[in-house]
DNA sequence: TTGCATACATCGTAAATCTATGTATATTTG
DNA sequence: CAAATATACATAGATTTACGATGTATGCAA
């Protein structure tokens, strides 16, 4: 990876886990470089998840109880599939709606003009 | 104040400097006190900017020559006005842009479903 | 066989905001 | 008038979060 984001990576803070957890909650069990090539692709290459961002995060969601993990053996490697639990659903709704109300606050405050 | 956003904190990362440098550019100067009740009154009572974090990020502007301070008596008290530089519109423009590309980013990832 | 993509992991760092606290004046309200 | 609230600034320390750097290892294509 070692490639950088468009964006400042400040922008990013706050966002990941609601990103994580809402393609979760749209496709079912992904695994971690999955979830990284996706938002990569739906976000047109600008937004690039690293894996100094992505695992801990992940790991840190099943902390939390948000997400369950599922080892499958691919050959000689093993994957790690990640799932919603019925708290992740509860936990990405809100996130989801947190972010989108975000998303539309500061588009008023940034665009309006007293 | 003491009082917190509706927002996890997290969310208004990297949008502060974004927020101040256009609303200075919106209103020509401006003192501290008067932006935090700008953003708030803009963003229906959604963003509450804080003093510990909207002083020191006013001084790092200044610091980064984006903005000049200028000190006025209100009685007793002095009120230090700030004015956006030549330089400092230059940037409220590279960050606004940002902010708003982020933003368009952000909502096609989050409202996607492959 | 050399490089690139896949696939995971973690330590230490940097950046940004908040909490808590402090100082002080001005205004409003009971 | 006293008390509470609003105005107005400031900063030290804590917390959070993502990233950079690095490491391990397999699979595949040039």
């Amino acid at each position: 990876m070692y490639i950088c984001s468009m964006y400042s990576k400040e922008l990013l803070k706050g966002t990941l886990s609601a990103i994580v957890l809402k393609l979760l909650a749209e496709n079912g069990k992904m695994y971690g470089y999955q979830i990284t090539q996706m938002v990569k692709q739906l976000s047109d290459n600008k937004i690039l998840l690293k894996e100094g961002s992505l695992y801990p995060a992940l790991h840190k969601l099943k902390d939390e109880g948000l997400i369950t993990v599922e080892t499958e053996n691919i050959g000689k490697r093993v994957r790690h599939y990640y799932t919603l639990t019925q708290e992740g659903i509860k936990v990405k709704d809100a996130k989801e709606a947190e972010l989108k109300d975000f998303i539309n606050t500061i588009s008023k405050v940034i665009t309006s003009q007293l």
